[in-house]
DNA sequence: CGCAGGGTTGATAGCCTTCAAGGTCTGTGG
DNA sequence: CCACAGACCTTGAAGGCTATCAACCCTGCG
């Protein structure tokens, strides 16, 4: 889901994946005209899980999540969503996750039948859905050995500094970390506890510094270290 | 990676996530004449992590596996492709991961450049390559919370299950498992230790029989149950 | 026949979860 | 303004699930 869009967010500077192959105007733009501004309070849905995939959105403040249950209550965040990217393009038919809102949020929104009828006509949109599609299936896969083979504090420093490099507003040192404890449990396999430990350990050792809503990375090189090497 | 096609194989019955968008007649027929067979000997390598992504594939017989792996060595295993199933189409520049043959393998081999250049004048084929993209990121994300959340008892079941459903020749009630214990271990996130014990569970409460190279499916409500069910 | 590699089983250890008990912050109402 | 309730966060103790370490088995093959 997640894909950074950066004709509409110039002032950010993430890594788009996206941008692989640029065109000159980006081919999304041929959308604009159908879309249609919303506003969704913090912890609302966007959509629901099993939903008809009749709509798509971007991103243009706040943080979203998108969800999937198991029938006991198990939970998985699949992604969190940030100014920029888009939500809701990769599903056919239903959506496969819900989408909440975890502050609040405004959204730009598409018809999906649109899309798909300008990428049959656009080979430049077809191309560059494809690309948004084979992104995100990337980053699945970067997130499957995180989820596979990485132990918790691995998994920890590898979010911390995908916040930093995702979520950090321009030219402010503090990332906003703006989803609960809980919330990033769920997206990375944990516990609440174990986040808690493991975050007030990263900060013990002078990696980190926890604000109220968010993190100050100190040690990048030392967190980098510990993201991917073999336990401690 | 994987994703069925069906035009190629007519024998096998697997439910393809790619039929959503039927055409008449199917849109990668195209590449057919800009195909080459070869044949890959078992244990040797289709193509590395991080190699121009030159060609794709389709894989004629044997099992292949797609692999990432971590610096200090421990290995992931995103997939398992059967015949039918498409390889290589999902990677932008470079190929991601690994292929490596876990049989002896016979693959179509189909030149990148000419899958981009159809696809720019063909609709149909631009459609059909979005849809395998999409079918695959569904997969990987039924893989992340299977990673993140089940317990390694619900792993087994549930990968029992899928082999049962994927790699079962017709008419036959022994599913060949091709791959070593190690491959399903680093394909689930565990240790070649606890699959040995697990599917050892499973044979000693009658959900399967173990053969030389092979598992038979017995009780198939009951590997269903276990492998959605929480812990126990 | 002996070797090598994968598979199986047992014993032990450790990471993370579970269970439990405060602590902190925010929003609300008196 | 202050008190209070509730949600979230934090920390501690104990237990369980899976990994680790080790030994043995089995099979195929030179």
């Amino acid at each position: 889901m997640q894909a950074t869009m950066h004709t509409a967010q110039p002032t950010r500077s993430v890594a788009g994946y996206a941008l692989r192959q640029p065109v000159a105007r980006d081919a999304l733009d041929l959308l604009e005209q159908f879309g249609s501004t919303v506003a969704i309070q913090r912890e609302h849905e966007i959509h629901g899980q099993g939903d008809a995939a009749d709509y798509c959105w971007r991103i243009l403040s706040g943080c979203v999540r998108t969800v999937k249950l198991m029938e006991d209550g198990r939970r998985q965040v699949a992604e969190f969503l940030f100014p920029g990217d888009l939500l809701g393009l990769d599903d056919v038919g239903t959506h496969d996750f819900s989408a909440e809102a975890v502050t609040d949020v405004t959204l730009r929104r598409y018809p999906r039948r649109m899309v798909e009828a300008l990428a049959d006509s656009h080979a430049a949109l077809a191309r560059r859905l494809r690309a948004l599609a084979l992104a995100n299936l990337r980053n699945a896969h970067e997130r499957m050995i995180m989820l596979g083979r990485k132990t918790a504090v691995e998994k920890i420093a590898s979010f911390v500094l995908e916040m930093d490099r995702r979520a950090t507003a321009p030219g402010r040192k503090v990332t906003e970390v703006p989803m609960s404890r809980t919330d990033v449990a769920d997206h990375l396999g944990l516990t609440v506890e174990t986040v808690c430990r493991i975050l007030a350990h990263l900060k013990r050792e002078g990696l980190v510094v926890l604000h109220r809503t968010g993190v100050e990375v100190i040690d990048r090189a030392g967190l980098r270290a510990l993201a991917c090497e073999p336990r401690h």
